[in-house]
RNA sequence: GGGCUCGUAGUCUAGUGGUUAUGACGCUUCCCUUACAAGGAAGAGAGCGGUGGUUCGAAUCCGCCCGAGCCCA
């Protein structure tokens, strides 16, 4: 919509003026193209300092479809942020990135294009993958620009484009050479159908159905005498005790048979204690294997006795570590059955498993067969397939060592909400692999390293020649500085998604080699640290983490000084949107149906961090301020303009010399807002900025200012003055919330030329400090007299001859009895209605200090109250036994009134009202 | 199985020890009052998942139970 986008004419389109209603279909497009041609949101343009102005790291997504709602969520969460500082700070970096070099995006292309990456050239492949993903991105990016937000699309990367494979690159010589990198053989998760080591985190769960299976090995000794009767509780099968018995297993995975290398019972499972130590023959392949005890074994599950395969889960593998067990690979890379397998050799597992039950089964070593569901591990999201373990060379980056300094680096920063820590703690404390990198994959970054041909000594690229491809490229050496062989090996592998996209607060901040200097360091050093990290609350432990570490290690700093959490859109019913669920909302459903800003409005009125409800109705609150935002703005303009004798309204008009008491009550209550709302937007407490906001513009502004302003001809400089003030102040604060309203108002109302109320600085209190009870009582009157005409059947327009008010309101006298077209108003400060006797009703205790003071005696107290037996004199009160000073209570009175008209009374004020002259 | 959250009117939400629990959507009644009927005014509607404690006092703190979600095994 907006980057291919015909650029005509972009004067013309952002005519704007308050005749007629708001119409957001013609306005909100108008803007969101302006704001892309106009590269309204570009960073360092004005003259803002780079290290005072705000900054913001954007995780870059993956983009394997259309926008969902969680992306229209978290952007336009960032967007506050971004618009916000903008105004505060002076500038603010909002940039972005597509992370477009994982196996996410190689997936995507294989299902879009209906091919196998292993059917093309690593760099045939790279092509296809990046052609998927420029078009996935392009209209990634125009959905972006639709929602508006505030990217300053100049400073835009993607993960694979050669300035981020240098800066990856770059990173891995960067911890090679500090000692925090490793290359090594081990076992490590592989992925047969994507045939590549995957690290702890791209793993999930997932409930399969399978087949728990019954087997029997065949005792071939035993290690110690075994019991006279050995006895094992719920077993159908008896305790093995001579050479040639049955030792039964139960699994689901029989394939593993090939692969066994040793059999394990609990340490305390007495029955099976003289097993340890023997040894048991594997059925179909005829191998021994040694029997160990473990406290791993889990003695409620099967027989108690299990196999250890190498491998068949992580529990295999640290047995395999802690008693030394020998290494038998039955399966390949693709999950195919190896020599080792003897006549499955060459047969999927799959297969394998199927035939091998065959076979037991004719054995006679097939003794059960259940259909369980159970659960396996699975590479994450659009792979699903079952992992294995295979033992692999890889490199790490080492990071056990240096759990501490990350729990610390954690601790530094904000976290929004701060709940949202615990989850990072939780995770470092469990950690328990080093982070696994390579991945053997084609459309990733090439590491940049070669291996000596004869002595496998690493060698590494020059900073200054990166990005390289060691396919294609050859090392900066002519012989290996270890032994002198001059043949080399490349290094075939790729980084894993997260060594790139953990870098992007120094891609943000211009990290990279300096020829001239020779160092490594940044272009733009104000830059970094970054403000804001912005981050789905379900990554937090890899994503966040991830860079935390990258970015430690390299600059020794933390990278970020707050963290946003965001939470999810569920659907209505509080259920998380899924495709097999159905209950999928589209973001390009709800924008057609409603305005950004009501969408935006809509997602604003959460706490941070919290999961909320797609809600249709939700949505319609937004529309409404909008619309109300708007319209008065039309009066506004209007009775502004009026004011001062038709003079056009300037946002800079000069304060006259004498305000009215109304309108010193108005800006008096303004700064507090201001105040209060600068004070939510710092702390990310978008939903509380929301409710003050919306309150004081529609309540105390529209419903009370307005209808006041509407009636009072007189005063009008004073009166234009602070509509005008209040009106573009109460823009700026919406502003971030509401943009493209805001926008539009001020380039109505205010705007001299092309500035945009988005560039605009962030308003500040002003000063005022008018006592603010007046103005509430004043209030506090005409809600009465709404009431009272309400209560009556009475037109809120009648005329109302004569009413008293008991109590101060100076000033306001006139605003009120217009407002509500009283023809003779008169307040008594301090006097009580003439003609009235007040008659005590009861007390009300100050429990605040009534409660610690007293105690138990609180009740007896309010016994004493509540059967009048008590005593009043002057200021104290005698009540069972104590006495309490003026400070403690209230006196609760009821008036009654027999002279004329008739007496209104709230909790706040005390009027008579005389409806016949 | 462990950890972290959450449970407030029909719906969404505010409220982290002080006693007639906030606001909005929806609902009822009245009103087209010189911006706005997508408006205005007045109402009804919850005793805060259940239960047991702590306290003068609990939606708020603690225990247990029920329900939901996420993270990690």
């Amino acid at each position: 919509m907006s980057t291919q986008r015909e650029t005509d004419d972009t004067d013309g389109e952002t005519d704007s003026d308050l005749s007629g209603g708001y119409d957001p279909e013609a306005v909100e497009p108008k803007w969101r193209d302006h704001w892309v041609d106009a590269q309204t949101y570009r960073f360092g343009d004005g003259d803002a300092d780079p290290d005072t102005a705000y900054t913001i790291d954007t995780p870059p997504p993956t983009v394997s479809g259309s926008l969902h709602m969680g992306h229209l969520y978290g952007h336009t969460l960032q967007d506050f942020a971004a618009r916000f500082h903008r105004m505060y700070d002076g500038d603010a970096l909002f940039p972005f990135g597509y992370d477009d070099n994982g196996i996410a995006s190689e997936l995507l292309t294989e299902q879009e294009l209906g091919i196998h990456h292993s059917d093309y050239s690593r760099r045939e492949f790279q092509e296809k993958c990046r052609e998927v993903c420029v078009d996935y991105e392009e209209s990634f990016t125009e959905e972006l620009q639709s929602l508006g937000v505030s990217v300053d699309w100049s400073r835009t990367y993607k993960t694979i484009e050669p300035r981020v494979q240098r800066t990856s690159q770059l990173s891995f010589i960067d911890l090679y050479e500090k000692g925090r990198e490793y290359r090594e053989r081990a076992p490590t998760i592989w992925c047969p159908d994507c045939e590549t080591a995957i690290s702890q985190v791209e793993m999930e769960e997932e409930k399969r159905d399978s087949e728990f299976v019954d087997i029997a090995f065949t005792l071939a000794e035993t290690g110690s005498e075994p019991p006279a009767n050995p006895q094992r509780d719920e077993s159908e099968y008896a305790v093995p005790t001579a050479p040639g018995d049955e030792v039964v297993i139960s699994t689901t995975r029989p394939e593993l048979l090939p692969a066994c290398v040793a059999m394990f019972v609990h340490p305390d499972d007495d029955a099976n204690q003289h097993l340890v130590g023997g040894t048991c023959e594997v059925p179909l392949f005829g191998h021994e294997v040694p029997i160990y005890a473990d406290d791993r074994v889990e003695a409620d599950t099967g027989t108690g006795i299990v196999m250890c395969c190498t491998f068949g889960d992580q529990t295999d593998i640290e047995w395999y570590q802690a008693h030394d067990l020998d290494l038998r690979v039955a399966i390949d890379e693709s999950a195919t059955m190896t020599e080792l397998a003897g006549n499955y050799e060459g047969l999927s597992t799959k297969a394998a498993r199927a035939a091998i039950k065959v076979d037991l089964d004719d054995e006679g070593a097939l003794l059960a067969r259940d259909p369980i569901e159970h659960v396996v591990q699975v590479h994450e999201r659009s792979c699903d397939a079952a992992v294995e373990y295979l033992v692999t060379e890889q490199w790490y980056i080492e990071m056990l060592d240096h759990t501490e300094e990350y729990l610390e680096a954690g601790r530094e920063m904000e976290w929004y909400p701060e709940k949202m820590f615990s989850r990072y703690e939780h995770w470092i404390e469990g950690l328990e692999w080093d982070w696994c990198i390579s991945r053997q994959r084609d459309s990733g970054i090439p590491f940049p390293v070669w291996y000596c041909a004869d002595c496998n000594e690493e060698i590494l690229a020059e900073p200054e020649r990166l990005p390289v491809d060691p396919i294609a490229d050859e090392p900066s050496v002519d012989a290996c500085p270890a032994c002198g062989h001059d043949g080399f090996e490349p290094e075939e592998d790729v980084f894993d998604t997260w060594a790139t996209s953990s870098l992007t607060p120094l891609i943000n901040a211009g990290w990279g080699y300096d020829e001239e200097t020779g160092e490594i360091g940044f272009d733009e050093p104000d830059l970094y640290p970054i403000d804001l990290r912005p981050q789905g609350h379900d990554i937090v432990s890899f994503w966040l983490f991830h860079t935390v570490v990258k970015c430690v290690e390299h600059t020794g700093e933390v990278p970020f000084e707050g963290v946003l959490i965001n939470g999810w859109v569920l659907d209505k019913n509080r259920e998380k949107m899924s495709s097999s669920r159905g209950n999928v909302v589209s973001p390009s459903t709800v924008m057609d149906e409603y305005p950004t800003d009501a969408i935006r409005y809509w997602a604003s009125g959460y706490a941070v961090g919290d999961d909320f409800p797609y809600k249709t109705n939700e949505l319609r609150q937004g529309e409404k301020l909008i619309q109300k935002l708007w319209n008065a703005s039309k009066l506004v303009d209007d009775l502004a303009s009026e004011g001062l004798d038709g003079a056009p309204p300037e946002p800079s008009g000069a304060e006259p010399p004498a305000l009215e008491p109304v309108d010193e009550w108005l800006l008096s209550k303004l700064d507090d807002v201001v105040e209060t709302v600068t004070n939510h937007f710092r702390g990310h407490e978008y939903a509380k900025a929301r409710t003050e906001l919306r309150g004081f513009f529609w309540d105390t502004f529209c419903d009370n200012y307005l209808e006041l302003a509407k009636q009072r001809d007189g005063a009008a400089e004073s009166t234009a003055y602070t509509l005008r003030t209040v009106h573009e102040t109460v823009l700026r604060l919406f502003a971030p919330i509401l943009p493209f309203v805001t926008e539009e108002v001020w380039a109505a109302a205010y705007a001299d030329g092309t500035e945009s109320v988005h560039r605009q600085s962030w308003p500040e209190p002003q000063g005022y400090d008018a006592p603010l009870a007046p103005g509430e009582r004043a209030m506090a009157v005409v809600s009465a007299l709404r009431s009272f005409k309400s209560d009556r059947g009475l037109a809120l327009n009648a005329d109302v001859p004569a009413v008293d008010v008991y109590g101060d309101l100076t000033g306001f006298e006139d605003a009120v009895a217009s407002v509500m077209h009283v023809e003779d108003l008169t307040a008594y400060p301090d006097a009580t209605a003439p003609e009235a006797t007040a008659e005590i009703v009861d007390i009300d205790l100050d429990y605040a200090t009534v409660g610690p003071k007293y105690g138990g005696a609180v009740g007896d107290i309010e016994a004493a109250i509540a059967n009048e037996e008590y005593e009043l004199d002057d200021n104290t009160l005698h009540a069972a036994g104590e006495t309490l000073t003026a400070d403690e209570f209230e006196i609760v009175e009821e008036h009654s009134y027999d002279g004329d008209g008739e007496l209104v009374e709230t909790s706040e004020v005390v009027m008579v009202v005389h409806l016949d002259e």
